[in-house]
RNA sequence: GGCGACGUAGCCAAGUGGUAAGGCAGAGCUCUGCAAAAGCUCCACCCCCAGUUCGAUUCUGGGCGUCGCCUCCA
């Protein structure tokens, strides 16, 4: 059964077919680099790299074409320029640097293509001549319009009729244009901003008609995916179909129109105008990205959503119950040796439910992405460790959770060096490091608490009085005096010291390290 | 005003015409002197009302609520 999506273009699920056998060609709306990229940008494109990733998997075999463009050449960044003293090359660099920085902390794959609007003038300005050529555009003293009445599928894709939009308020009068629902194509160029030479005037490109140029440019039309997030619906991708697919043959322009959620924060809208938004760098430095990505995997990635800290600490919280059970796979897979003597029916019935399991992890991919029920399943499948070690599947499951977790881009929690971090030695190790970020004035305050039950005389490292203290209980507990021993590990507990008993000894942490 | 999405346990969230996955948190138990870790178990009358149906959380209609789009926006 092949994979299904929900096509916005059609308003309903259905099959993917590409158009070239084995081969998917996705386009995406990038970032518009002119202010910081925040979360909401993230899901968006962590969607996308997830489909991308599914595709490829050998479960669907595909080879993908990615296309994400580069708006780079906008009013925000031309006046953030003027306002900074700088130029808007110098605006766009800066904060889409920043955004890849962010997407490859991210784990997010960089597109096979990513042009830059500003390097596509000439296809731009042949894609305008066309229109105008046909009909479908025409100059003014401001700049080139598209004429939206001479497209009668003006409004399918977001089920808008051009009568409803005239109704709402909202549309800006201008005069230049014979019609307010027309929109820009090319705006001429005031004096001092960035230009480049066309046939109408000198200007820059309007937003929407790079994306119908690019496009067509890297992937000819039509292609098998049009990618965006929720909010581009309107108007961007309804006019990148009035411009483009009047000058195609055989329309659409692309078969599916695959829509991301946005995010909310404190429930309200993520948004550049809102303003209610923590750039993406900063919030890379205080959540795990890996985190991240299984927060957005628990969601349907056309729901909206809202993002808290809340939701995010479960996140990361869930990742580590898979991680757990991963290492707890890992090491069943090591001793598989012993384990594995059950029964031949026994092995079969252990068989026969792994491959449910695995089979309902993809089914439930195939079924528009739904990741938070591929996520469920998987924790279903992982979560009968003792049989999988009994029937030696042990080293499968592990295998599998790794490839699904390469599907989900989270791949990097499930690799060895990740897993052995789980582990008692890696604890011990990090608790080593916590050491050094003890105050000094800890001795005396952990002296004074513990009155007159140990003295921890000349006792000056931290590292050394947890030591004098863990001996004490240990000595305490030997003679059975656990009243003593409880007295000593509520004293460390108290200064934030916590305490855990092992077969190999006591070891200890900072509480919150 | 038009269009649309959503409303499932404290939180995140999947889902089906026959009585509700998974994760987090919480509770209990086992194991441990206690604790931790681990394991087991428990934890929802699915916003309200009406209708269709043998039966609805799931379908239809109405209501209420939240959010979004209609302007730059992933």
């Amino acid at each position: 059964m092949p994979l299904r999506l929900y096509n916005t273009r059609t308003h309903a699920t259905e099959p993917l077919r590409p158009l070239e056998p084995n081969h998917v060609r996705i386009y995406v709306c990038g970032l518009t680099p002119s202010a910081e990229a925040h979360l909401g940008h993230a899901r968006s494109f962590l969607f996308f790299d997830v489909l991308r990733r599914y595709l490829e998997h050998p479960r669907n075999g595909y080879r993908v074409t990615y296309v994400q463009n580069v708006t780079d050449i906008d009013d925000r960044s031309i006046a953030t320029a003027q306002r900074e003293g700088t130029t808007y090359d110098a605006v766009v660099g800066r904060f889409y640097g920043a955004f890849k920085d962010a997407m490859r902390v991210l784990g997010v794959r960089e597109p096979d293509r990513e042009p830059y609007a500003t390097h596509y003038i000439a296809q731009i300005v042949e894609m305008i001549g066309e229109l105008i050529e046909r009909g479908y555009a025409y100059a003014t003293d401001d700049g080139v319009y598209y004429r939206v009445a001479r497209f009668p599928r003006y409004g399918a894709l977001s089920g808008k009729n051009t009568d409803e939009l005239l109704i709402g308020a909202r549309i800006a009068e201008n005069e230049h244009k014979d019609d307010p629902l027309d929109f820009a194509l090319w705006k001429f160029a005031k004096p001092g901003e960035p230009q480049w030479p066309s046939p109408w005037g000198s200007g820059r490109p309007g937003w929407h008609i790079e994306c119908s140029a690019m496009s067509r440019a890297l992937l000819g039309v039509p292609f098998d995916i049009h990618g965006g997030g929720f909010d581009l619906i309107f108007p961007h991708h309804e006019n990148e179909i009035a411009q483009s697919e009047p000058l195609m043959d055989a329309p659409p322009m692309a078969e599916v129109w695959v829509h991301g959620g946005l995010l909310n924060y404190d429930g309200r809208k993520m948004s550049k105008s809102l303003g209610n938004f923590e750039p993406l760098t900063d919030l890379l430095k205080r959540h795990d990205p890996l985190a991240i990505r299984l927060l957005f995997l628990q969601t349907g990635y056309r729901k909206p959503m809202n993002f808290t800290e809340e939701s995010i600490a479960g996140a990361s919280a869930s990742l580590q119950k898979l991680q757990k059970a991963a290492l707890r796979l890992r090491e069943a897979a090591s001793g598989a040796g012993h384990a594995s003597r059950a029964n031949e029916a026994d092995a079969g019935d252990a068989r026969a439910r792994f491959d449910a399991h695995a089979e309902a992890v993809f089914r439930a991919l195939d079924d528009d992405m739904d990741t938070a029920k591929a996520l469920g399943e998987l924790h279903l499948a992982v979560a009968d460790t003792a049989r999988w070690a009994a029937a030696g599947l042990a080293g499968e499951m592990l295998a599998f959770v790794r490839a699904i977790a390469g599907i989900f881009g989270i791949a990097a929690a499930f690799e060895d060096a990740a897993l052995d971090e789980l582990t008692p030695e890696a604890q011990a190790r990090r608790e080593l490091d916590a050491q050094s970020s003890l105050d000094p004035s800890f001795v005396d305050r952990l002296r004074e608490r513990l009155g007159d039950a140990l003295h921890l005389n000349g006792v000056v490292s931290p590292e050394d009085a947890i030591r004098r203290v863990i001996d004490a209980r240990a000595q305490a507990r030997k003679d059975k005096d656990f009243a003593l021993g409880d007295r000593l590990r509520d004293a460390l507990a108290a200064e934030g010291i916590a305490l855990k008993d092992s077969k190999d000894g006591t070891t200890w942490t900072v509480a919150g390290a």
